[in-house]
DNA sequence: CGACGAAGCCTGACAGTGTCAAGGAAAAAC
DNA sequence: GTTTTTCCTTGACACTGTCAGGCTTCGTCG
């Protein structure tokens, strides 16, 4: 299948590119010129701009979801600091096509529902730890919260990482993993 | 001075689309037109289209400094939870303008030394929160991760809030504020 | 076998974008 | 009164995403 083909040309190419330059300055054009056909060619594979960014994101959660779980083979006491880890260091190693994840805008999220559940199974990792970890006599409220603190340290963590701010304000941090590890630490969570 | 009032204009318009429409589409053209003035009038006030993200995100950086600021005159024990919600209900009030505070490439921000100057001084409340609070005993290494998490934490509530996965996942929040308390409470840091 | 329709790609055109270049009025500085 | 500076204008350029329509090539079905 020669068609194929070019979607595949295309849409490593876009990751490429998104991997580093941004997502911004992507353009379907020179994708198409890169690819050595026409400008119109790469809509036969995808209906919009979106619909690159989309199948980008798609391919993000997938592979987040795939090593969150990996995580979860973590021995129990080490499970959420794995998680965070795992999280954080996916981030950091795709950080550009972590950014087009959580740009619900470029992906037109709110009309993607095949991406949104994909986006929620990543989730459920989380949420199934958390509900293992509190026990039975957990309130539903407390699940909730918990939940949202674990994805929100990792989801900031990962986010100021890569946005500059902390490494800026932070300084330069030696080992990684040992820091992830400490911050964890420091928050009740891992 | 009617140059200063064209400025104001055009700033006010692009917080306000900003606000609304978020920043991606947000366009110079347009801004003039709407002003009245024409397509190169802005260029006069500002060098770039990243100079009115800039400008938009040292507004934003002031008043969520000013917030942060005005959380630590909360009693001792609430200082942590004030500081934490200051900071995510900023977001919500302000959420097309806290994204583009975090958005680097928007702002051109490692070329900007001043805008990371604004943007070091309102981590710098949240640093100095965290040095009186851990007292004189505590590793910088300590100080360092208990800040980073906390930051980690209310940035990552803030973007999940924002960006909506959180609503989809967690459900409708009844009361904000309490949840944001719980989520505080649930991780050691609030 | 032959017609037909779809898949895959092409060229052409359009409105819109950011930005460089050059000019011009009006006010301010000397 | 002349020069300079401030503020804004018109004009052009390359580039963008995307709608419209045409052209091969190939699998399917009568």
């Amino acid at each position: 299948m020669v068609s194929s083909t070019l979607r595949d040309t295309i849409f490593r190419a876009a990751v490429d590119h998104v991997a580093e330059h941004g997502p911004d300055s992507l353009s379907f054009r020179k994708l198409a010129a890169d690819a050595g056909v026409s400008h119109q060619a790469p809509y036969h594979h995808f209906a919009d701009r979106r619909g690159v960014f989309r199948a980008i994101a798609l391919d993000g959660f997938t592979r987040l979801s795939d090593a969150l779980v990996h995580a979860m083979s973590a021995p129990g006491d080490e499970q959420s600091g794995a998680l965070l880890e795992a999280y954080v260091e996916f981030a950091l190693a795709n950080p550009g096509q972590f950014r087009v994840m959580f740009r619900s805008d470029l992906c037109d999220m709110e009309n993607a529902p095949e991406l949104q559940a994909f986006a929620d199974a990543a989730f459920d990792t989380l949420i199934d730890h958390v509900r293992t970890k509190l026990g039975e006599g957990a309130s539903i409220n407390d699940i909730r919260a918990r939940a949202a603190a674990m994805w929100s340290i990792a989801h900031g963590l990962a986010t100021l990482f890569i946005d500059g701010p902390l490494q800026r304000k932070i300084g330069p941090i030696a080992d990684r993993r040992e820091f992830i590890r400490s911050v964890g630490e420091q928050s009740g969570l891992a």
